[in-house]
DNA sequence: TATTATATTCGTAACGTTACGAATTGTAAC
DNA sequence: GTTACAATTCGTAACGTTACGAATATAATA
C-alpha cells in the first residue's frame, strides 16, 4: 500500500492531475507555494511513482537490459560498470540478469525483461549456441532496440559491440616472436565463436609475417574440452623440441596453463612465456604478473550504451558494429629465448 | 507497440477476459479447442504480458531486488548465483543493481526498485556508512520486506543473514597456534562494522585460549586505510622479533599482503604463514594456494531468499538473523613453526 | 465596472490487466 | 417444449499515471 497521487492530491487538497504535473515537469507554470507544498506532501508520504502505471502510458520505462552470461567470470563486471555509469548519465536504469550460458534461461530472462517494457536491451549472447534462435527474430520484428556485445546472433543483424580480436592477437603473438620464440603454442577456446576464429588468424598471421610455418598440432582447446587436457597440455612440453611459448586467447586459459605448468615443475617465463588475452584480475595477482591482450572494458560498456540510446531514437538506423581497441600489457610472464 | 490481451482477443473472436483468464491460469474451466486457439494466438502475436497493468491490480510481481555493493568482487557472484537458484524455484524473479560503495546510489537504487515494485529486497548494505537511515526507516514503516546480508543497519532490525565471523576467525587462528606460531599479525578492515569486531574477538580468543597475549600493535588495516600500508607491513617483519604469521579478515587483505611479501623478497610459507578468510578465487590461484576460512556463499543466498519470502507471506513475523557456517580449508600458504 | 489577458488549477479518457458476478449457450431429464 | 443444470463465455470496474483541453481565479487595462 504504497501511497499514491491520489493520497498526495487528497493531503494537500489539489487535484490528481496538478500533482502529477507537478511532480513529473520540474518545470512549470504552477505557484511556487503550490509546489513545495505537494514536493512536501509527496517527501511525507514516502511517495514512489508507480512505474507500472507510467509505462502504461506507452512512455518510455528508462529502464534498459542488461543480460550477461555469468558474472563469476571477471570480464563482465567492468563492463557492467561502464554500462550503468553511462546510462546514468543519460537517465537510464539498468536491469541486470544472469544465463549462466543456459538457452533456455537466456529465452526466459529476456522475456522477463520484456515484460517489465525496457526500452531496449544488451545482450551478451551464448556464444556458438544451437539455440532456437525465434526470439531474437521477434526482437528483431518487434524493432526491440538491441545491442550485442562480444558474439552475434546468426542471421539476424543487430548492433554490435566487439573486441578488436585480431589485431590484439596478432599484437600478442608477434611480441612473442619478436622475443625469438620459434614454437609458440595457441590455447583456444573450444566453441567455433568468432572471437575464436579471429584470434586465431591474429595468431597464423604473426607467425606468417615472420616467416613461420603454421602447425595445426599446436592448437588446442581448453581444459573444458578434451578429457585429460592437462596432461596432454603437459606431454606437449615433455617432447624434444617443446615449445617455448603459449598464447591463450584469455587470460583464464593462461592461468590454468600457467598453473598446470607450475605444477609440473616448468618455470614461467624461464622455461615457457606465457601472455593471455583479457588483462582480468586473476593475472594480474600470480605470482608472476601475466603479460596480456588488454581491451578497455569500460569503454566496452560505455559504446554499447551510446549504441543503444542512438537506436532508442532512430529503431530504423542501419546497424553499426563497433571494434574496441587492444593494446599490449608487457609483464612478467614473457622472456626473451635465445 | 507489444501486442495485447485486446490483440489476441479480436484475433480469435472472443472477449478480453476469456484470453486474459486462459492465458493467466492454465487450470480452468475453458473449452480445450479454445485454449489453444488463444495460446496459438498468443504465440503468433508474440505476446509479453504486461507486468506493469498487472502489478497495477496490487498483485504481487513476483521480483525481488538486490541490491550488492560491487560486482567485481567476486564474494558477490556465489552468493547472487544461490538468490537467483532459489528464487527462480518459487517463481520469484530477481532484479540486480549495484551501489559502487556510494550511498547516494544505494539510495537512488533502493527507489528505482520501489518504483518498479518489487515485492521485497535482499540487500548488502554498505557497511559502517554514516549514511542518512531515513531510506530504510520507510522501507520499515511501509512494511516491505527486507533482508539484510553482511551488514546490518543502525537501530533498524530486519531479517539478517551473515557469517560464523567469530568462529571462523577462532578456527583461523587456532590453527596458527597449533603450528605453533607465537606473533600472530591480524590485518583488518578498515571500518568499525560488526563483521571486523566479530572476527577480531576470535582472533583475541583464539589467542587466549593459547595463553598467547594481545598485542594491539599486531592488528593493523589494510591497504586502503593507511597512508602507506605496505611499507609498513614489511617494516614490521624487518624488525628482531617478526611476526610469524598472518590472519586476515578477508582473502582480498590476504592476497594482498602475501604479494607485497614475496615482492619483498620472503617466502610463503616458508618465512611468513598466512590465513585469509572467504575462499575466493584469488586466493586459490596464487603459487601457493591460501589457506581460508570458507563459507558456503550459495547457501547465504539461498538464505537470504528464504527469509525474504518467508517475511513476504507474514509481514509481521519477528526478524530472524541466520548465521552461515564456516570451515577451514587448508591449503599450501600456512606451514609450522618449530 | 466591464473586458481582456494571464496565472493557476481541474476533469476526463486512456493505457493493459484481472476479479467478480452476470450472461449466454448447450445438454439432459421430464 | 419446458425446466434445470452445467459448461462456457462475457462485461464492467478498478488499479495509478499522464496528456489534453477546459475551467476558474487573479490581475491589468479600458
Amino acid at each position: 500500500m504504497p501511497s499514491t497521487l491520489k493520497d498526495i492530491a487528497k493531503h494537500v487538497k489539489l487535484s490528481v492531475s496538478t500533482v502529477s504535473n507537478i511532480l513529473s515537469s520540474s518545470d512549470s507554470r504552477y505557484n511556487k507555494a503550490t509546489q513545495k507544498r505537494v514536493l512536501q506532501a509527496a517527501e511525507e508520504l514516502d511517495y514512489h511513482p508507480n512505474k507500472a502505471a507510467r509505462s502504461m502510458q506507452g512512455l518510455r520505462t528508462k529502464v534498459i537490459g542488461v543480460l550477461v552470461p555469468d558474472l563469476a567470470n571477471s570480464y563482465f563486471p567492468d563492463i557492467i560498470h561502464g554500462i550503468e555509469h553511462e546510462a546514468d548519465k543519460e537517465g537510464y536504469q539498468v536491469l541486470l540478469c544472469q544465463t549462466y550460458y543456459n538457452e533456455s534461461d537466456e529465452a526466459r530472462k529476456i522475456s522477463l525483461l520484456r515484460q517489465h517494457r525496457v526500452d531496449g536491451f544488451i545482450l551478451f549472447p551464448i556464444p556458438f549456441s544451437h539455440r532456437n534462435n525465434k526470439i531474437f527474430e521477434k526482437l528483431k520484428k518487434g524493432k526491440i532496440p538491441v545491442v550485442c556485445v562480444d558474439s552475434k546472433i546468426d542471421h539476424i543483424k543487430f548492433d554490435f559491440v566487439g573486441t578488436e580480436d585480431y589485431k590484439g592477437a596478432k599484437l600478442a603473438v608477434s611480441r612473442l616472436v619478436e622475443l625469438k620464440h620459434k614454437k609458440i603454442l595457441c590455447l583456444s577456446f573450444g566453441d567455433e565463436s568468432e572471437i575464436r576464429s579471429e584470434r586465431l588468424r591474429g595468431y597464423t598471421d604473426a607467425l606468417k609475417k615472420k616467416k613461420l610455418k603454421f602447425d595445426k598440432n599446436l592448437v588446442l582447446p581448453g581444459p573444458w574440452e578434451a578429457d585429460a587436457p592437462a596432461d596432454f597440455l603437459i606431454s606437449l612440453f615433455k617432447k624434444k623440441k617443446p615449445p617455448t611459448a603459449i598464447f591463450a586467447m584469455s587470460d583464464l586459459l593462461a592461468v590454468w596453463a600457467y598453473t598446470q605448468l607450475r605444477a609440473a615443475g616448468y618455470q614461467i617465463p624461464k622455461d615457457v612465456s606465457i601472455i593471455g588475452f583479457g588483462d582480468l584480475h586473476e593475472g594480474r595477482c600470480l605470482d608472476t604478473p601475466l603479460t596480456t591482450v588488454a581491451q578497455d572494458r569500460e569503454e566496452m560498456g560505455r559504446k554499447a550504451i551510446s549504441l543503444l540510446l542512438a537506436r532508442i531514437k532512430k529503431p530504423n538506423s542501419r546497424c553499426k558494429e563497433a571494434l574496441i581497441e587492444t593494446k599490449l600489457i608487457n609483464r612478467a610472464s614473457c622472456f626473451g629465448v635465445h
